[in-house]
DNA sequence: AATGAATGAGGATTCATTCAT
DNA sequence: TATGAATGAATCCTCATTCAT
């Protein structure tokens, strides 16, 4: 579990830097001297020491903002994982008309666009499944997404009555392991599989739609 | 690397238990000792002392057969992978009539059924992606039977001309992240994900299919 | 590397055992615990284990005070070095004139007087050449010790013109190698041995005398 | 301790290749294997398995010959050092006159021609100072080749009366620390520093040496 | 809150040598 | 004589985590 930053105790004498401050700085370091390590050296790199060193911290006093080193890289990818939900929210607002597809390369390029803004996240999560939390968080943010989108979808008219949260859980998987695919060799990530993996998804799904959902309907608000 | 059985010279004289035999008793030993270990325990609790202690063996022999741990590890998802290649050989060769959705339905079929033999494999490949050797034979072998599908649709007429080897790579990996997520919880894997997943896997070929994929083609017969 | 005692911030109240006191007392229980094995059992004895057992340590504690292996004997060498060449320094201070011979024969019982101080350098040194690191660190030793003796031999007019750095440096390595010799039977140092070297080593050096080397000079004050 | 060829047993039947030729052929190829692992890898390189490897043997088949590892780095040193002694006694039989300075280069040049023909005695003798049993062997030696070389001194009226066999052990200990420098960074060997060397052992001798000694006495037939 | 110091708990691998055959 | 196979015995080192201060 990732602490957040401290409580702060009364100050007794008041400080230009407020410790609230100092933490938020230096979780800030501690975090992006992981994410240096993991784009440069690997998960495998990313050890209490070296973390702390790259930071200049004490190994110690990493345990004052993160339980353990799990958590250290659960950080990481919650904060990425947070920024997915808001690029695919901001792009999926800019859509007009939705259809299954647009609905879907919408989503997959938000994605992507994230992964290139983070690339640690792309190290950590598919080349170093190794961390349970991170595995059971990201897995449980998928099936959030798919519900979300789901929902949208539902709410749209585009999903036949017996659809079902099942297909949309594992679409979002599936898309997840094209990504994995694509960014295998690189952190550009191969524009044909990731091409080839929205038509995959969309194809799909397009198989749960409503006819509205192939010829698109007027985009509702979003919530 | 796996070293295989040692070689013997051949014996001039009758002896109750030949060398070879032993040799591979105890490789056999060894293999299923790190089996039981991985299923019970996980990927983690495979160290060679764990291994040997299981095996009844001293921690050095094991590197009369095997390199190193990794090759341990390797030599168990390589018995395996074999397993399922005879498998969907075998079970392809029932088949009469030919279509995307019984290819892709058998096939996926043939892997859970060895799934459920060889539970280690789903241990190590579903759960403890570390090792890079094994990452490296599987999507290999994944690469391989993508190719071999494809070949197999293609000589049947199933594929349209614009086909490509990708979308058979990447219905193999979607396939493979399906049977994921069926085995997550449990090592008996759950149907209603294997029977969409096949659904998934099928509509997206049969984007790729010609006619006669939809309605089937008589079987060839397999090499 | 010989990390040194670790740093420590100033105290703020003071403790009975401050934390400095605390390194270098555990520092040195390595290092004696180290030099008593290197005596009884020989530069082989000395294995991670066995000097942690001897320190009463934990065996991950040394790495808190050496890199590895190797630094700690190292540590023990550059000790030692130290105090050979504090006391060739002393030893030389107290000399009124200067001739080859009492510089050499002070010199070389300089030497002596600390291998009998430090047997274990003569235990590592002269019986245990393995290390990479001590070797080098010696060597360069030797180097700069030729060239301090070779320096205060040309400053005080005793060196011929056409001398060279290379005689005063062969003349530092076969006395160390006389000293092998001496010391190669027991950690008192044949004395007949040694004293037969005293000669040898001079009478190489007379030979790229001026008269005056040969005859003494005022002592110069030594650096 | 080397073991020498292999007794015969008596064979029953004739064979083309008499066991001992046999034996004589596998000893040879494990020497060389071993001398060129020592050349190419250094002393530590030289480990049961890649002698094996390197003579196209099985390991256990280095016991037939040898009784341990360190027997059979002596074997080669003993094969050297054999060769040391007889290009030693041709080089001073060609002298006609003898004089100490005469001698002693003559006999250290013939050591460095030695060397150069086996570089595998200098990386084990200059740079592998492990081995217990070596080192006994080269000392003893030594001290051979230092009374052989008194004697023929003391023979020749060289020597004056006070001279004791130290002196020359000296010399010779000395001498071979001088070309463990001049071998130390390659396999050639600093011609400046093997001069010196010369220089060196003969300054140290000729203060031992009769005036006949200095101007030179006819060589006497060696023995 | 901050941290220097300490450590328990392993982990992978190598090697020389010996038998049984 | 020859050797495939087996192994006992070590070795160095790393790491996440925890206290005492």
């Amino acid at each position: 579990m990732w602490h957040g930053v401290p409580m702060t105790t009364g100050d007794r004498a008041p400080r230009r830097v407020p410790k609230q401050e100092r933490s938020r700085d230096r979780v800030q370091r501690i975090l992006e001297a992981t994410s240096r390590l993991v784009v440069a050296q690997g998960v495998d790199a990313v050890t209490t020491r070296s973390v702390a060193a790259a930071a200049g911290l004490p190994v110690a006093s990493l345990y004052q903002y993160f339980a353990d080193k799990e958590s250290l890289l659960l950080a990481l990818v919650e904060r990425d994982v947070a920024e997915m939900d808001a690029q695919v929210s901001e792009d999926l607002a800019t859509l007009r008309t939705l259809t299954v597809a647009t609905l879907v390369g919408t989503t997959m390029r938000a994605f992507v666009k994230v992964y290139h803004r983070r690339p640690s996240f792309v190290v950590i999560w598919f080349r170093g499944r190794t961390n349970a939390a991170i595995n059971d968080y990201v897995r449980s943010h998928n099936r959030g997404m798919a519900d979300r989108l789901f929902g949208l979808a539902t709410a749209a008219g585009m999903s036949v009555p017996g659809s079902d949260g099942l297909h949309a859980e594992l679409a979002v998987e599936v898309a997840d392991r094209v990504f994995q695919i694509a960014f295998e060799t690189g952190l550009v990530g191969d524009p044909r599989v990731i091409d080839e993996g929205i038509a995959l998804v969309s194809a799909y799904l397009e198989t749960h739609a409503t006819p509205a959902g192939l010829t698109g309907v007027p985009s509702p608000p979003l919530p």
